[in-house]
DNA sequence: TGTTAGCACTCTAGTTTGGCGAGTGCTAAT
DNA sequence: ATTAGCACTCGCCAAACTAGAGTGCTAACA
């Protein structure tokens, strides 16, 4: 579509924007890119891609800036380029950081978010991983003297959750083993999203207990279930978009900070990303969802058990340093990935 | 000190410039404020005021500030009016957004966060109650199959914690109460931060068990005696702050931002404040720890078993709506604990 | 002696003005 | 097809100016 020479041309606006955010000129190109044209050639090249749409000018005698469209192809690309540099600096150092006897699931994915942002100077955010879909491994509840029962559930990717009911109802293990073997079986194909929608309804009886208790009962079960699939969202570094300077209005930063703290929203965008194992990223307002201009995301995926996937990403002005953040996610998912994968 | 007509003139200052953020000058209050005198007199004991300590000025030409001794002032005397209208609307307001069945703390104290700042339009604070000094009421440990030994801890004030050890060692539930007797009347009259104290000595031997199962085991308990005495803070509300005029700058707000964002000075700074029962004010740099200027923080405290105590509260620029905050923490802080001490 | 009206003075914030620089688009020459 | 040259446009910035709000002082008054 683009020929070779416009497409170095773009390339170079793209590059001395992402650097400088100030609109781009003919001379600063024919100056710091070494396009082999004089900058009148280069403006005419300008003028036929603000006409294709690649390019826009804030105003008549600006220089101009790249459009979303244009980020978009320049991304595509930098997308099919293969870098894995796995002795990269970034690697040794992100290793280096995460590396830990244990981690618990949640301290990862919030010490996650903090070292991303830190180490990017963007800000950050960190999803816990989607869990509709996955299945009850086991379930198990033991009475806990003189407050109740305790439920623990396993899922089927390692992860265990567990919640307490507290009653006087005096009751045996092997009574609850009676109920804990029922319930499973029932539940044992179902994903936890099917068996919540169960619970939800009410139905499941056992005539040999006490009506009040068992209902206390399945309650914190279904308390469990929905902390489980409940996808939690962590963000760090916000402070960090204010150092851009075209947060230097206040408006903008308002209106970027509220977004930020609507996690429901943004939950509801990362999980509209692709769930590909790669990476994913939304260019300005390519995402009907969002409400803001002028803002990308770049979303990388992590796995629990090969399977169930958690997002790790990046968002701030479309002007980000797609390059290095591409990176720097691919290496920060695949640790993530790796620690999970053992440690759940 | 000051006599009548000082404090009245005082505290019209106060009260104009916590309305309108603007420098307050003699003819404004004379107009706005039934002070009997004319603005002539005014200007006379606001120069008065200003050598004392309690006003000062931008810049020659404009109208005065209070000082953090003038705030201090006020806000002491609002502290002694006893003001505890029961049948507040905002009582019935937060009592209605509060009601449900059940609460676990973590979800109260997070949305606590949230309806405090959505109902000030500040930015609010919550932090977990300190259990440091706290006590084991019961431990216990339950084989999980095929996964490990789950340690459960109930607290003294009723709040329950657990934390799984994942391990191929097989165990009894007889052997698991053999251990978990054994360290409760080793940790019974101990408070958590002496048990941790303990655990991280290392020095805990029982020589019928493997060593290595029983370091893992230990560790796991460390691990939910940490996280009980952690106290984490919970901040909502964030993009209020840059609705005041005095945020417009930048500057102002990022380094409010970045104070907002590191929630272990937050903590700091909330676990000094007196854990009386009730209202702590701290005004601008009357707390050393602050790193910044012009902010203020109003805290109340609850309850969870009428000694352990949490703090709630709201953070914003000195010229706040004391008043107003004051009443509605006094209010909130009794319904959250009110929900705690039936419901942990 | 305390209060007030009047006035000169101060300082900021907002507006206007003009020049500078960066950038464009067109044209004509190469 | 490329490029040099040039006229033109427009935002930015500093300087100059103005209006308005407020102070502090003085002198008169009760």
């Amino acid at each position: 579509m683009l020929d070779e020479r416009k497409l170095m041309v773009l390339y170079a606006v793209i590059k001395s924007y992402i650097e400088s955010a100030e609109p781009v000129g003919s001379r600063t190109l024919s100056k710091n890119y070494e396009l082999g044209v004089s900058s009148a050639t280069i403006r005419n090249e300008m003028s036929d891609l603000e006409e294709l749409g690649y390019l826009s000018k804030p105003h008549s005698s600006a220089g101009r800036v790249p459009s979303d469209k244009a980020y978009r192809l320049y991304v595509d690309q930098l997308l099919k380029l293969n870098m894995a540099p796995m002795d990269d600096i970034y690697n040794r150092k992100i290793k280096e950081i995460l590396a830990r006897e244990s981690w618990n699931m949640e301290d990862l994915i919030q010490s996650s978010a903090k070292i991303l942002s830190a180490i990017t100077n963007y800000t950050s955010l960190v999803a816990t991983p989607k869990l509709k879909g996955s299945h009850i491994k086991q379930l198990q509840m033991v009475p806990i003297d003189g407050v109740g029962v305790l439920t623990v559930i396993v899922c089927n990717n390692g992860l265990i959750k567990n919640s307490i009911y507290k009653t006087d109802y005096g009751i045996s293990q092997d009574e609850l083993n009676m109920i804990s073997n029922y319930l499973y079986h029932q539940f044992k194909d179902k994903t936890l999203d099917d068996i919540l929608k169960i619970l939800n309804q009410g139905r499941i009886v056992l005539y040999q207990f006490d009506d009040d208790f068992l209902k206390g009962l399945l309650n914190a079960l279904t308390d469990v279930i929905k902390e489980l699939i409940t996808i939690e969202l962590y963000s760090e570094g916000i402070t960090n978009i204010l150092n851009f300077p075209e947060y230097k209005d206040i408006e903008k930063a308002k209106s970027f900070l509220s977004f930020i703290e609507d996690k429901e929203l943004l939950i509801n965008i990362l999980q509209n990303t692709a769930l590909s194992d790669d990476i994913d990223i939304i260019i300005g307002q390519e995402n009907i969802y969002s409400p803001i201009k002028d803002i990308s995301i770049i979303t990388a995926t992590y796995t629990v058990d090969g399977k169930t996937v958690g997002k790790i990403g990046i968002i701030g002005p479309t002007r980000m340093d797609y390059l290095n953040l591409i990176r720097i996610l691919k290496i920060f998912s695949r640790h993530v990935s790796n620690i999970l994968e053992k440690n759940v």
